[in-house]
DNA sequence: TCTGTGTGTAAGTGGTTACTTGCATCGCGA
DNA sequence: TCGCGATGCAAGTAACCACTTACACACAGA
């Protein structure tokens, strides 16, 4: 059905633009070209309609990384690139969700359908450079990855609304977020640029 | 007079719990314990009241760090664990302020009577670092203090939402972000440690 | 041609919202 | 005791909300 489609995707587009109570069934209909009726015929209530809605839109795919480290920097920088892009493509949805969580715990569950969070993926390269030597012993890689990932999430959040904080350019911020990483679990340049070559 | 400061307090609490579309006048009256009916003999309507209440909410004392660093380790663990819970008492109100700042722009404006943002604070910490030759003369003072500042946000915004990828205790987590954060900006731990003694 | 099925319009339901009016009540100074 | 300002209560307003009913139309398969 198209009409599904239409709606489920104005639905998500409306809720990220006003929240749980400003995404009004009508709004929805007419961002959606279609009529309220139509709304309710197919998806009964305002409820059901939204849970699916956020399902499918927070169904986004987790950035993975190598399981065998060439070059950190190189793999590091790309990573935290595809993360904050991901994140602040949604970051107005995000941001209702985790306002609206504590009222509506259903809808942080739906959007909590990721088999793993992005920070395993890091915490688990961590542990794989420090297998290599490439990372010091006495570095905690569940706390070095929530490091990076935090500010990178930080960047995606907070980066459109204190724009008088966040001077830099984006692109910048990443690669010194990534320099001072490696720097941070002790993982010097050499090995860092170079990699297995 | 009281009922002026009652009703302002309990505007930013329901407006926390429940956002501004769901702070009802009558749900913050009923909470300040007065009638509806003088709720708008005293601000008139609901936005004065949102404004004046929120602005006074915000109005949070920003912590310093000292003008001449001593020991880093210990004036920079304290400064975060006063970041940290500061961000972490206000999380709601926060997660709200920023959901609905694209809607309400005058919102985050009284939000921002801020002087002067934390991060600037820590970003000139670092500079005095230099000075002294404590840390790197590359690293960034803007990146590395947005890095940590960043990750103490995240802690305080997603922590309770994801308990079961934050699995660690706090003061281990700022602890650890702050030795991290020290490596990152070249600051061995001899003199982060002993500092000017 | 008939018969569903899906869609549209028009109208209306009961509930909630911000906000108002009229009047009684209370406390306090003169 | 009188007056007055602040408060509370009852009721109501117009607007908006999610959601429903009734009816017309368009189209596809039999």
């Amino acid at each position: 059905m198209d009409i599904r489609e239409r709606l489920l995707g104005a639905a998500a587009q409306v809720y990220a633009e006003a929240g749980y109570r400003g995404a009004t069934t009508r709004r929805i209909a007419h961002e959606a070209g279609v009529s309220e009726i139509t709304l309710f015929r197919q998806f009964g209530s305002k409820e059901a309609l939204m849970l699916e809605a956020l399902t499918a839109a927070s169904r986004t795919a987790v950035l993975a990384l190598p399981d065998v480290p060439a070059n950190p920097v190189r793999e590091l920088t790309e990573w935290s690139r595809g993360r904050f892009e991901t994140l602040f493509r949604i970051r107005s949805l995000l941001r209702k969700v985790m306002s609206e969580a504590e009222e509506h715990p259903e809808i942080i569950d739906c959007a909590k359908s990721y088999p793993r969070h992005p920070v395993n993926f890091l915490e688990q390269y961590v542990r794989r450079l420090q297998e290599r030597g490439w990372a010091a012993e006495d570095t905690d890689p569940k706390l070095a990855a929530a490091m990076l990932v935090g500010a990178i999430f930080s960047e995606a959040m907070v980066r459109d609304m204190i724009p008088e904080v966040y001077s830099y350019a984006i692109d910048d911020a990443i690669d010194g977020y990534v320099r001072m990483f490696l720097r941070a679990i002790g993982c010097d340049a050499r090995s860092a640029e170079a990699g297995a070559s």
